[in-house]
DNA sequence: GAACATTTCAAACGACTGATTGAATCAATC
DNA sequence: GATTGATTCAATCAGTCGTTTGAAATGTTC
């Protein structure tokens, strides 16, 4: 099979982009993990760029599918009904963090990858979170405004600005709040973090307009 | 003055470092817009990670004196009751916000230079970014929780992780928030964001345990 | 097993990186 | 106004970067 090879570069790619930053890394430390040859990424891939394109993709498409997936569950639940604004939140941050244990499908190490490309600056990173954002972003947009109907839109942005925000570093950095609360949070309890994240975020959707 | 070419080195990394993050840019681009000779960087500032620390500490000392100095401001004004939460929060992330409308003081390049160093990999810049936070930390960490007596340390912590995340994306990429809102939100309005910001996390804060 | 396409390999490409050198220039002191 | 120290300059260092090459090795097909 040539998709070992593949996914061997695709892995250990994503190991080192985690954690250095798509700029941080050099082809030839990929190709000293991996153990392959510095050529064969030019040959499966063409180029660092769409490497880096490779990596992303393959975990945030069925990532994003697996969010709309759960809203659309509940949504049937629901009916005619509204889904609960802590069941759109579940559904928008819960798949995300949940990918974050399952080392089959990366791992907390994508996940940091994820929460560090919200703020990349290279452009083709940036036009790719923007697609994926867009495409997350119209399908849970109505079922926001349906939880929140009193909600004005603009307040609406703003609040999932600062929900996005709290995910992002939720699942980049969630292991250094371990470190400061010296042990008092356990960012490996997973659901736990997503019953928090959840609780707190629409807490703060819901607040009243001032 | 001497202090001069330290100073426009100093600027033109800021924007640079900033715009496409320390590992994106090298010294050249940056004596090319500083016009500057190259040795200059190296005679002044010694190497390219001890400039990126000068660019760093040179905001982010003042912006933390003056978010302590807030705080005790408000502190003073409350006598010998709590400062109330959206008060305590107002002092964390208001000087930040404030920050990144006065171009004088390195603007809004700053501001996501900074909320980019949060996720940064660099472990110098890690370092540095630990110092200041644990510095902050220990002064802000007691108002919160005598505004919330009632919320467990770890409850405390949790949330406070949430809040980084929703002020350093909000700094780094307020911008990005009057493209998706296609003009509904002004992300100028720094008042207006500081308001929203606060009543968010606020609400969240103080939302119930479950 | 010959012929073919796919994949791997070592070696090298020019361009760029951060850093250093020593001479040239500038400013201040006596 | 010569001397001294601080600053700037062009030139160059060794090393690394992403990428390319053409030949070996491997796998597939008839």
């Amino acid at each position: 099979m040539n998709k070992d090879t593949k996914t061997i570069i695709l892995d250990a790619a994503e190991d080192l982009f985690a954690a250095r930053g798509p700029n941080g890394v050099s082809l030839r430390q990929i190709i000293a993990r991996a153990k392959v040859n510095l050529a064969a990424i030019h040959y499966h891939f063409g180029s660092k760029e769409s490497l880096l394109q490779a990596v992303f993709s393959r975990r945030i498409v069925p990532l994003n599918a697996e969010r709309i997936a759960l809203l659309e569950s509940f949504e049937r639940e629901a009916g005619r009904k509204a889904v609960a604004l802590p069941k759109v939140i579940e559904a928008l941050v819960g798949p995300a963090l949940r990918l974050s244990r399952d080392p089959e499908k990366g791992g907390a190490k994508f996940m940091r990858l994820l929460g560090r490309c919200f703020t990349e600056p290279d452009e083709k990173i940036q036009a790719m979170i923007t697609r994926q954002v867009e495409t997350v972003g119209e399908r849970f947009m109505p079922a926001f405004q349906r939880a929140l109907p009193k909600l004005p839109p603009a307040e609406l942005m703003w609040r999932l600005h600062f929900l996005v925000g709290a995910m992002a570093h939720t699942m980049a950095d969630a292991e250094r709040l371990g470190q400061y609360s010296e042990g008092l949070c356990d960012p490996e309890d997973t659901e736990g973090t997503i019953r928090r994240l959840v609780t707190f975020l629409t807490a703060g959707l819901k607040a009243k307009v001032n």
